[in-house]
DNA sequence: TCCTACTATGTAACCGCTTACATAATTAAA
DNA sequence: TTTAATTATGTAAGCGGTTACATAGTAGGA
């Protein structure tokens, strides 16, 4: 049986107050009975009991992440911006992932609960009014990534921009049929960046087509790859195909990359695409994407639900940062070095960025 | 201020043991104090206290993964096959990472602290005596992944086995000098590789040169893309350059397939390169390597685990799995596809294996 | 020397829930 | 009916810590 403070308390012929005293704050306590005390706990070999602290001290030094899926390479940057600014604060992680896209409601219920955490960040998940009421309720710091509401502290990119961006450079590239690849049910990223998608298509004076917008179910998670392929299939079926597509996520566009050759398109030169999020993946995949900052986001979020733990109270701030552009070579713009080797030079060229040298055309405008 | 039991037993007007019978044990409470009950949490909003239950029940229904990384392809993958075994058994996931890598011990002292899990999956980390010593006597369920020790239960794959069958298929495709990329400090999977790689060279007739072994040191993990990056470059620096590498894991072969590329080599042509782990990076990359079941294996650790937890108590296991070798494009064994679509083309294929095609060539030998 | 102000430690309540055991109420058996 | 068995509920002692408050001891100041 693992030692107790009371263990401890005998042994060094104590009160478990002082036991307890000396471990959190050993100042109170005179230098002989501290390192009786001491030499007591190192004897027993005692750990303190983690549930016991949590329900003594009413905190548990946990933050809880939900999010709507655990492998994804957008959440694993993001995880690792968290996981950062954790590591040093003796802050432990607890993962929330619903088994099925409608438990996400279970899962956050359940990391609300009291004495599960001390804060929470939410991934991709705007809560409904009547959550959003019960979160306020609960009073649980938390905070928003990749999502809005706006009596709760956010931090997001704006995908309505990105989407605007995103289909403008199409238009730029002088793609005539542009379409968009999203999903069923839309998550609401997804709704913003298709907003943008329509609007740069308006600006430019073209109507928009339902036709030329394809939404695939895909389980459990909607922005994967077998529904951009399947999404892609279903536009490149049609009387007249497009000649260029915006994927609302890179995973969504390697799968339309993948239906594009399968039907023996050539990318760029039939078929533009234009992914979103910018992971790894999109690198390989010599990809145009918009950047979000996922590991940036996700230390900033991790830092601004620490400091509400701390008891900071700021006003409620909702931050949005900018899509960055990221052209490769799926998207025509780069006809200057059309060899081949475009995909990993491309990956060569990032790793030289490191260096200096960055050879990545960025949009970094506004 | 969130309800308690206490609350509840006063409107229900019953004591709190009722109460927490009706919350547990229901068929012991009469029908109507037990809607009496209910209906009281439900007007009061109830949530029970995690930290208290925990505490009292002496049990978390939390499982802690101990990791090197967060961001990790492979890991990614394994914490969904985790995830996917809790997720329906009301068990909670908590994830301890190190920031440096030598925390990785206090991560798994904080791990076994009483109350802090009911067990623990140890990923890419043999313990050393002294922490074996300290599990078994913890007595808390514990299983390595990835990971070997003769007394606790374990499930990775044959990495020695592994590195044999990569450099064997490449020694079998005619190179001539092949290499091996590893990491320093070397992690114990790292060395099974190397072994293998040795092993097949010796059977071979070969001589191992160790000017053919690069290790790059790189932080905060071994298995980087950066460091195969530097390893390649530091063997292409050579006089006689080899014209084929296996690299220990698959972000290092990408690393490698970099600065081959940087250097103007052609791959396979001038040189062939074989990875390890067949994340999803591995396809588009179009990277021969050898296939961990990733998924799978978190799968079935987290099955052993719960297993454990619920009583069972089988002899110590090591289950070892056979690796499988992936051929792609970077081995120059399928010269038959030699067009520069093969990469996606390869990832086109994997979809259509989905449907019944199977198209990757598999070698499923013991 | 006596009083005051600290300092060091102990006592005991409390955190919120679970559960062994005791007791009261009800039912079945005799 | 009376008694034994059963069922429903309450009492209270944990679980392993933390901490407000009380108390004893010590030192400094008058």
């Amino acid at each position: 049986m693992a030692a107790t403070i009371y263990d401890i308390a005998e042994r060094a012929d104590v009160s478990t107050a002082t036991v307890s005293r000396v471990l959190n704050k050993p100042a109170e306590v005179s230098e002989t009975t501290r390192q009786r005390v001491l030499d007591a706990a190192q004897e027993l070999n005692y750990q303190p009991h983690a549930s016991a602290q949590n329900l003594a001290r009413q905190r548990t030094n946990y933050i809880a992440v939900v999010a709507p899926v655990v492998a994804n390479y957008f959440y694993m940057h993001v995880m690792r911006g968290i996981q950062e600014v954790l590591a040093d604060r003796e802050y432990d992680l607890m993962i929330h992932v619903p088994s099925h896209p409608e438990d996400i409601e279970k899962r956050l219920q359940r990391a609300t609960q009291p004495g599960r955490s001390d804060g929470i960040l939410l991934l991709s998940t705007p809560p409904n009014e009547s959550w959003a009421q019960r979160i306020i309720e609960v009073g649980r710091p938390i905070i928003l990534l990749d999502a809005h509401h706006p009596d709760i502290e956010s931090i997001a990119v704006d995908n309505e921009r990105g989407g605007y961006k995103a289909t403008k450079h199409l238009i730029d590239q002088g793609y005539k049929r542009i379409a968009h690849i999203t999903a069923t049910p839309e998550p609401p990223p997804a709704v913003q960046r298709r907003i943008g998608y329509e609007r740069a298509l308006k600006k430019a004076g073209r109507e928009v087509d339902d036709r030329l917008i394809a939404a695939s179910e895909a389980l459990p998670f909607a922005f994967s790859e077998e529904g951009g392929y399947r999404a892609m299939k279903q536009l490149l079926g049609q009387r007249q195909r497009p000649d260029a597509v915006f994927a609302a996520s890179d995973m969504q566009a390697v799968g339309a990359l993948e239906a594009a050759r399968e039907a023996g398109l050539s990318v760029p030169g039939d078929l533009a695409i234009v992914g979103f999020d910018d992971t790894d993946i999109s690198r390989f995949a010599g990809l145009t994407t918009l950047r979000q900052p996922a590991e940036a986001m996700g230390r900033r979020a991790a830092e601004s639900l620490l400091r509400h733990i701390q008891g900071a109270n700021p006003p409620v701030s909702s931050t949005v940062l900018a899509p960055q552009l990221i052209v490769r070579d799926t998207c025509g713009a780069r006809q200057q070095s059309p060899n081949e080797a475009g995909k990993l030079a491309d990956a060569a060229a990032k790793t030289a960025s490191q260096n200096g040298t960055l050879t990545e055309k960025q949009d970094s405008s506004q």
